[in-house]
RNA sequence: GGCGCGGUAGCCAAGUGGUAAGGCAAGGGUCUGCAAAACCCUUAUUCGUCGGUUCGAUCCCGACCCGCGCCUCCA
């Protein structure tokens, strides 16, 4: 079975593959500059990783654009307040913004796109589409009139055929003729308010054209795949496919992909409720990025995630088993030969793993298929019935594992005792244990464990690894 | 009100028209000089409520209740 998807546009979950060649061509909505992301934001960038690493698993190449919006009303309210240049203000969270995805070992898009570093591509497109007359003008502000685009809602499937104008209270601050329109161009409302000069005019774009306009830039008219948080099916989204349609006569994206939302302690993330957490936060109360990473992997991208502390804990005692399982693998001492059964029930893992992921990526699934291996095998170690030839499968499940949830190697420690160290430390202790010399034997391992290093003494001999 | 998602053990959560994956927690055990660590075992007559279809429904249909998202900036 190939690889299947949901797709937005249709409701349904359907096969995926690109158009040409066995290039993706995707594009991501990345974040809005304007302070840290927070857990919620980084569920979506999660679950693009996801979606990369099982593209690239299933055999594509992938062509990936990510965003950064680096002007809107919010930065420039920010940046304003603090005095500082729009640039300033976002290279900051920018930086913060990648280093943060770093930690979280979330895999660079090939192409990361600043809107302001496409502020002319913008005017060029919205001058298009004036000429193709789906725009209008007010205040020297431009507006693309939904009417004008007969396809307006089916993403969000919605029906917007019995909408009048003025029916509406119109909340923005800008006069529309429609509730519903637009804005493709913001002409500055005071004259400290950064501006561009263009052909179009002075001002900055609006934040859907900057998608449309850098996605067809770095991808062409028609994209396989574009993915974002369910919140942004509408407008965002919607918007971006009337302003792209209308400008090429293409369709715009075959397959739509958005996550659910994330709760904290099942409650809505809000900052008036103090359960609003960025990663920093997070790594402040002392748990690991991989920890994070797993959580946030570990439900399906389509359903609601209730991020707890509980759910945290429960991360990382569920990557220890992982990583001591592989740890095991690697060390223990095995008898010649092979086990059927132990082979069969690696393959089934195997299958079932890639089965469960192809399966819309249905990561939970997936995640029962390497545990339930774990513990057949677990059980076949202590009994003696693992063998030395089913070792290579078993840790090419873990390989396979790590490839989409990449946790098992636990982030770096600035300080930590060298292997080496750690190594004669361990021949040091076995010495004293063979003298019974337990008192020095005990003093070595606290030493180690304060070091951050457990040691465990198993009938193949000992093995450490740090905390 | 419209559109969309969801309600499964203490918590997180998968899943199927034929009788409930997996993880965590909890309890028990194995190993060990003692520990630690590790590993194993046990834990839902039951899947929001009420009807219906069916030989049989957690899974299909209908109604209802509850939670969440979008409809205005938002992952």
């Amino acid at each position: 079975m190939p690889l299947q998807l949901h797709n937005t546009l249709t409701q349904k979950v359907e096969p995926f593959q690109p158009l040409a060649d066995n290039t993706v061509k995707m594009y991501t909505c990345g974040p809005t500059v304007y302070d840290y992301a927070h857990i919620g934001n980084f569920r979506t960038f999660v679950f693009y990783d996801l979606l990369r690493r099982w593209l690239r698993a299933s055999g594509f190449a992938l062509n990936h654009v990510m965003n950064i919006t680096d002007v809107d009303d919010k930065i420039i309210r920010n940046a304003v307040a603090q005095g500082r240049s729009l640039r300033d203000y976002t290279d900051n969270f920018t930086k913060a913004f990648l280093d943060d995805c770093g930690t979280l070992r979330l895999e660079r898009p090939e192409h990361i796109a600043r809107a302001t570093d496409h502020i002319n591509e913008m005017a060029e497109a919205i001058a298009k589409l004036e000429a193709g007359g789906y725009t209008y003008r007010s205040d020297d502000s431009v507006y693309f009139r939904i009417s004008q685009f007969p396809g307006y809602g089916k993403l969000s499937h919605n029906d917007f055929s019995g909408m009048v104008a003025g029916a509406r209270v119109d909340v923005d601050e800008y006069e529309k003729s429609d509730a519903r329109d637009f804005a493709l161009w913001k002409a500055p409302k005071d004259k400290d308010e950064p501006a561009w000069d263009t052909c179009i005019g002075t001002g900055r774009p609006g934040w859907h054209i900057e998608c449309s306009v850098m996605a067809y830039q770095f991808l062409g008219a028609t994209l396989d795949l574009h993915a974002g948080g369910v919140d942004l099916i509408f407008p965002h989204h919607e918007n971006e496919i009337a302003q792209s349609e209308a400008l090429t006569g293409q369709p715009f994206a075959r397959f739509w992909v958005h996550s659910e939302f994330l709760l904290v302690e099942g409650q809505k993330m809000s900052k008036s409720l103090g359960n609003f957490y960025t990663l920093r936060d997070l790594f402040s109360r002392g748990f690991t990025p991989e920890s994070v990473r797993f959580l946030l992997a570990s439900v399906p991208y389509r359903k609601g995630l209730n991020f707890t502390f509980e759910g945290l804990h429960s991360a990382k005692t569920a990557i220890d088993r992982l990583r001591n399982f592989k740890l095991r693998l690697e060390t223990a001492k095995l008898a010649e030969g092979e086990n059927s059964e132990v082979q069969t029930a690696a393959e089934a893992a195997h299958t079932g793993f890639r089965a469960a992921m192809d399966d819309d990526l249905n990561t939970a699934e997936a995640l029962g298929a390497v545990f339930e291996f774990l513990r057949a095998a677990n059980v076949a170690l202590d009994g003696g019935t693992f063998l030395d030839g089913n070792r290579a499968r078993a840790l090419e499940l873990m390989v396979l594992f790590d490839s989409v949830f990449e946790i098992l190697k636990p982030s770096e420690t600035a300080d930590g005792i060298s292997a080496d160290d750690v190594e004669a430390q361990i021949a040091a202790r076995a010495a004293a244990k063979k003298a019974r010399d337990f008192a020095r034997a005990d003093q070595i391992r606290n030493e180690l464990l304060e070091k951050g290093v457990i040691l465990e003494d198993t009938k193949d001999g000992v093995r450490w690894k740090r905390k």
